[in-house]
DNA sequence: CAGACGCATAGACAGATGTCAATGGAACTG
DNA sequence: CAGTTCCATTGACATCTGTCTATGCGTCTG
């Protein structure tokens, strides 16, 4: 990774090409494969759109899926940095992580 | 997919919530899972940056993966409608679909 | 304290994904 | 025409991913 791309050198038949640099990607690549997931880019969604924190268990409640895998996705949200939890007693509330890097939030704001 | 988070049911103790509807979300899905891989995203970048297409050789030596594998990277990336071909004679050059939808757009314009 | 409740973790499993070597096909060259 | 070159497709394989059931852990309530 992180590399240039060369000059044709099989000059044999005429070359075309353009050359430039590539860019660091791979922190990018993190949160795309947080969101590349429907359930989890709704639940962004919902979070990004409500003024308060969202009880995990309205997720559960809404989705057509089992009580484990909402909380699975939520977690993988949750190491991609992108949303934070706080307990209150037996419940877990999600929001939006309120320090994203600025490109991320862009990203929000243009995905949903 | 495409549910309304429900009002909290379970009265027993205090509830929570934040009730809401869930957005269309499906074709963001596929971009993103097309993006979501450094190679491709690195791919789009180049493409994004050229004012001309790209061959497809020089992504070949550019990157430390075999030939079919970058074939297969920009087969994705073409089956998700962002990048498009043309052939001459022996070479393949590729360039960014010209008619992507403004959302997609903007999402490449934040990312690369 | 005993039971109920909300949520996370662990384990299992099928399907998707990233990678490569081998092959095939189209186009150019001599 | 025979050989070469570029690229896509195929098949194989290990890993990752999404999903479920079962279990464990902390908190509340009677």
């Amino acid at each position: 990774m992180e590399k240039t791309l060369p000059e044709r050198i099989k000059g044999v038949r005429s070359p075309p090409s353009i050359p430039r640099a590539l860019t660091k990607v791979e922190a990018s690549v993190d949160v795309l494969k947080a969101l590349a997931d429907p359930t989890r880019l709704q639940m962004i969604g919902v979070l990004k759109r409500s003024a308060r924190p969202v009880c995990i268990c309205d997720f559960t409640a809404a989705f057509d899926l089992s009580q484990p895998t909402i909380s699975h996705h939520m977690g993988r949200l949750r190491e991609a940095g992108l949303v934070e939890v706080t307990k209150d007693g037996i419940w877990a509330y999600y929001r939006l992580n309120p320090h994203l890097e600025s490109k991320t939030r862009a990203l929000l704001d243009v995905l949903v």
